[in-house]
Order: C-alpha cells, then structure tokens, then sequence
DNA sequence: CTGGTTGCAAACGGTTTGCAAGGCA
DNA sequence: TGCCTTGCAAACCGTTTGCAACCAG
C-alpha cells in the first residue's frame, strides 16, 4: 500500500516530496526491482523528468527509512524495491537481466547460519538468495559475449 | 590447487601466460573473494603490475573456462574467486565490506526452488546467499553515511 | 532566518572499446 | 601469415560531491 509507505516516512519525520511520491508510485506499479537508471526513464515516460543527483539522493533516504531494500543482483547498476512486500528472493536472467520474484522459505538455512555468525560474531542484518540462470524467452538464443541482448526495460 | 586450475585451462584450450598464473597465485593466496582493484593492487605490490584492461579480459576468460566465479556481493566493484573452492556463501560486513565465507547446505531451498522455477521454465546455473551485517570489528563503531569506514584492503 | 529539497556541473571510479605492438606457431 | 595476448588512450556510464537557488516553517 502507498498509504503504508507515506504513513512509514511520516512517522520517520520525512517529508513527503512530490519527487518522493512519484518515486513510491513507481516501486508500487512495478512487480520487480528497479535501478536509478530505470527509475529514470520512467519517470521521464510519465512526462515528470527529475535530476538523477535527486534520485539517488531520496533512494538512500527510503531506504533510511525502511520503505525501500537494496537488492544485491547486479554489479553494473543499484537495485532497488519495496521493503513492505513479504520476504523474498529472486530469479535473475543472465541475458536480457530480468528479474523475477521467488517466495521462498529458508528457515533451516537462517538456522545454520545464525550458528555460525554467532561463532564470527558477526550480527547479520539482512540477507538475499539469488538464482542466475536464463529465463523462458531466453533459453534456445545464442549467448555470447557480442551479443548480448539488452532488453528494453524492466 | 593451482595445478588444478591449470589442468582445466589446459582441457579449454587456454594459454598459460605470465599474467594469468599471477592472477590464480593472488586468488590462492587470498581467503576472500577478490576485486579487480584488489587485483591489481597486489600486482603492483610484487612489483610486477599489470594493465587493468588486461586484468579484465583475463578474469572474463578465467570465468568461462570454469576457473574463477563471480561473486554478487557488490553494485560498486565486481569481485572473483576460485570456483574449486567447495561450494559456500558469504557474510558480507557492511562497514569494512570485508567478506566472510560461510560453507552451509541448502538442499531444502534448491529443491523448493527447483520446483518454482520449473513452473516459470527458469533455467538456474548458478546461485548465491548473502548475508549482510556487521563483523566483530565493526560492532560499535559509529556507522553514518558521512564517517564510512574504508579498511585498508581484504 | 533556517533547514531541507532540488537541480546542475563537474569529478570520480569501475568497466568497455578500438587500435597498435609484440610474441609465437 | 595469422591468431592471441598485452598495453595504452579514450570513451562510457553509474555514482558522488559541491554549490547555488528555492521553498516552507
């Protein structure tokens, strides 16, 4: 819900911009993360073009806040989604770079390692399970490094 | 073993050079996965530098010969490590960014997996598990935007 | 007046590309 | 001769920084 996300900043004293609200419209009709780049060119679509220098800018914020989540996926470009959606993890096409979400669950996973970072002391924050592989319009295509194929945008 | 690896460079018909067995020695003698930075920087520290460009094409060509494997830990730098090494995941320190490997199962989570990508006709080959946090030496110290902590190198 | 938001221009740093030089079969 | 490897310079692109303008309380 929109509403939950403003109500999210409200409570942590941050404003609610135009900018900002444009860019949680965005996160919510969108059913998979997006970078700077496509957050960008979406808005540019909807005829409301910001400063990328801003963009960062209020992603970093959000993500202060807690309503939207790095996901670490790609390392050509910054990822984002929102925070509210169940816990999940991610399918991700090594060709045309799409990414689709996988509820998974992984209790017995987070069990082990829980163990384990007590042993490191290492206090885990956060964490993310990601599958590469190619995805059904993908497969069959020749993939090489030439021709990569870029998809338009997700 | 580095002989391993160049035993498989050898079946893929891939030249030994210089630069290459240099690369795989750094790779060997590191506990943690490795940036290109990184790389280049402990080239110049044996005195023997290499072109970064190089250093580029020849872990593209490591990554395809099966030797090294990405490793999604980063959207600012992309690391590397030794694909003979048994099949593990990290804990990723969110201060230092140094990273940590985790040798745990996860046969629950592939099978569930298996059967939701089957549905979207997925093709997986390869996966990851990241856990970030903070590591022993972070724990306490003051984390803001502004006060980063770069440790030295990992 | 003040703090926070935005835009703009420039810098930065990792990555890619094109080209030329050298080595080896 | 031809292929492969390397280096160098420049381009590219996502990201960061500094500064000035602006707006709201």
């Amino acid at each position: 819900m929109l509403k939950d996300c403003l109500l999210k900043l409200e409570k942590n004293k941050v404003k609610v911009t135009p900018l900002r609200c444009r860019l949680l419209e965005l996160f919510h009709a969108s059913d998979a993360p997006l970078s700077i780049p496509d957050l960008q060119k979406r808005l540019e679509a909807k005829g409301s073009r910001a400063n990328k220098t801003s963009v960062y800018r209020n992603l970093e914020l959000l993500e202060m806040a807690g309503v939207v989540e790095k996901v670490s996926v790609s390392d050509e470009s910054r990822y984002y989604e929102l925070m509210e959606r169940t816990h999940h993890h991610h399918l991700v096409c090594l060709s045309c770079e799409r990414i689709f979400d996988i509820p998974i669950q992984e209790t017995k996973l987070l069990q082990t390692v829980d163990a384990f970072s007590k042993k490191l002391q290492f206090t885990i924050s956060r964490h993310a399970v990601e599958f590469y592989g190619l995805c059904s319009k993908c497969q069959g295509r020749k993939i090489s490094r030439k021709a990569k194929i870029r998809v338009q945008s997700h």
